[in-house]
DNA sequence: CTCAGATGGTTGAATGCTCAAGCAGAGTCT
DNA sequence: AGACTCTGCTTGAGCATTCAACCATCTGAG
């Protein structure tokens, strides 16, 4: 038996070109740049992390504003644990509460209470001027247009996603956009 | 005197549009999906994570392989504090030593040590594979060079920064491309 | 039915980051 | 010189996230 991993570390690296190089680091500084507006300007202002912000945006648009923990784990793109971390500090604030699943008895779900709500409208507009400020004034339409074909294609699928796929999202509420 | 910031906030918020909101989650995830990449990869194959990378390739490509704190806090875009923190850290590991500046007393220079830039060579190889397997080899040159085209638009300086700006950043030195 | 493995979720320890406070040295003004 | 402020850097507490266990429940094979 060979081991792979060896074959393929063995090959020489294939370092980054110039444009390559210039892309990667804008890039990386806009993302810092970014996260730390985001997060600075949320803190400040709402007193919730990005993170926070994020869970309590995908509740309010969730049928019942209810999901199942693990539901909400894969659409705000954080693992169970960091979630399960962040329901609980967001239950201290009152802004969300678990209950049982009705039918599986190991599932639980996460509801967004009133106050949660309310929080979240407070700070949705706040959060959504920031990220004008950072990143949307600064483009033209053509240049969103690229931006987001080029993202669509970043986080398309790539592995073969046979069947019909994890079915969409359970389409939006009727409630105003509040997920920035 | 009026309260500008009471003006501001009166005004409605300019949610984002349909485009911008499907730029923005593809943003975020493309985002996520890579921070998770790079760390774990990182972490697992060379017991850093993707910021201490950043720290220890900054720094071998710097002048004796040495930088004042606030320049490389600066360059690894990180708060000073974090900074800090972060080269206690890479000390304890032998990787970065601290030296006193030699003519202003408040300063510290840190200094990679051969050990810091062994790590770093061998960790380097996986980390751009990594980098190309999440970004660059989803993308055509053509895509590329919009990439690059698009942050280079976002993370210009919009501040007047009059007179000569903050000067180039010091020649990239003659060693290899350990950077990404 | 029963058992083995998969799935859903939580927990605690370890780590990195932020924030506010603090200290020492450098500049500046009189 | 003396007093003020600013800059450079560090520190400790608090918080968020990760990782590795862990328990409970569900599912499927025999």
């Amino acid at each position: 038996m060979f081991n792979h991993s060896a074959i393929l570390s063995d090959m020489p690296p294939r370092w980054l070109n110039g444009e390559e190089q210039q892309a990667w680091r804008a890039f990386l500084t806009f993302v810092a740049r970014l996260d730390d507006h985001l997060d600075r300007q949320l803190q400040r202002d709402s007193g919730m992390p990005h993170a926070y912000y994020q869970v309590l945006a995908m509740l309010s648009e969730a049928p019942e504003r209810t999901l199942r923990m693990s539901d909400l784990a894969r659409i705000t793109l954080s693992s169970p644990s960091r979630l399960s971390h962040a329901v609980a500090r967001l239950e201290e604030n009152g802004w969300v509460r678990r209950e049982r699943h009705p039918t599986d008895r190991r599932g639980a779900l996460a509801v967004l209470t009133d106050r949660g709500f309310e929080a979240l409208r407070r700070a949705a507009p706040g959060h959504v001027a920031a990220v004008r400020e950072v990143m949307f004034d600064r483009l033209t339409p053509e240049q969103v247009r690229r931006l987001r074909s080029l993202f669509s294609t970043l986080t398309e699928e790539t592995a073969p996603t046979p069947g019909p796929g994890p079915a969409a999202p359970a389409g939006r509420a009727g409630h105003a956009e509040l997920t920035t």
